[in-house]
DNA sequence: CACTATTTTCAGTCTTGACTGAAACAACCG
DNA sequence: CGGTTGTTTCAGTCAAGACTGAAAATAGTG
């Protein structure tokens, strides 16, 4: 299948994309494929459109379904495999976190618990010892933030997202009137503090 | 300088951190032992410490300045370049998502924009058209979001993100008592919708 | 200006991991 | 079961880019 310009386009730049993120070239440029395309697809279309060796469809597929970014669906009449993506952004953004989260994330939380629990802690700087353990609340923060934000449906993530900063008046330091007003009508809401 | 145990484990996993991340290793390591050992460093005492090339030191500081981590501070007596990193671990995730966005998310965006203004879009199908503007709605809602979250002092970026899903309540469809009324009492903080 | 201290550059080497083609494997079908 | 279709594995190749050492450049200093 010969792509059209600008889905061509799109494909070639989310290549690019993913090998400034973690995902290789070939992986991100199939998830691009499907799902600019939107319908599922073989690995010899793929192989074909992307003109890459069908080994490597092979392996990148299988790289796609170990980050549930793609399922395999059954078509009436043909025994190939076909794939297909989700064609939901905001679905398709909460798999990306979640995955990320627990690649990058958890692992780095376990690390950093585990130095400041080990015997060795204590030979090190008050000083440091206090930043590794910012670093790990941080990271926490974090963590459970974006657990709390992918158990959400897509679309009221996105609403969530889209009222952004403008949250800061419920906990600011110095804020406007009308947010103070709110702040201090309402702490059961505010869990945080 | 030879790091104490803790120090060294956190130093060189922060290095495979930042190789899974767009980040080299010895650029990540580097900028790990400066927040650990929380004082200026020349690259003399950072090469011994991590046993690498006096000029992959060199490139790899002048790569942690392009990123805004690290800054050099003149010493009394001595004409040795030092560098120091800040050790507030929010602002650090302030200046990394930063340059992250304008790296990887702003020319993303522009692409995108590129491709819907092109002559070539109407050639697509409709429903293709529609999956690349949602692309474009969600990366710019993501961006604007970040650029407001940046703005934040450490500090109250800290509480907003501690305060975390709990603001869904007053955007979501079904939400509880207490956050209906408080939605619908005070349109004019939630500006979105 | 000659001399020293320090940093930067760069051509070449080395490492890592993506990619390929061929062969093995698996599933289905008559 | 033999043949056909489709998928996966894997050893080897290749490319990108990290890293090095030596040489060049830059900045102080008497």
């Amino acid at each position: 299948m010969e792509l059209k310009p600008v889905a061509k386009r799109f494909v070639l730049h989310w290549g690019e994309m993913g090998s400034t993120w973690g995902v290789n070239r070939t992986v991100a440029q199939i998830h691009a494929l499907l799902f600019i395309t939107g319908r599922p697809m073989n690995a010899d279309e793929i192989t074909e459109t992307l003109d890459v060796a069908r080994s490597n469809v092979s392996m990148s597929l299988k790289e796609l379904s170990n980050w549930n970014l793609i399922r395999s669906v059954p078509l009436m009449g043909d025994r190939r495999d076909h794939y297909e993506t989700t064609t939901d952004v905001w679905e398709l953004f909460r798999t990306v976190v979640r995955e990320r989260k627990s690649r990058e994330f958890d692992p780095t939380i376990e690390v950093l618990r585990d130095c400041l629990k080990s015997g060795d802690i204590a030979s090190e700087d008050k000083a440091a010892q206090m930043r590794i353990k910012e670093t790990l609340a941080l990271m926490e923060a974090l963590s459970a933030w974006a657990s709390e934000m992918i158990r959400l449906e897509p679309a009221t993530m996105m609403k969530v997202i889209k009222l952004g900063a403008k949250v800061q008046h419920l906990v600011h330091g110095k804020p406007s009137a009308a947010a103070t007003k709110s702040a201090n009508a309402r702490p059961n809401i505010i869990g945080a503090e």
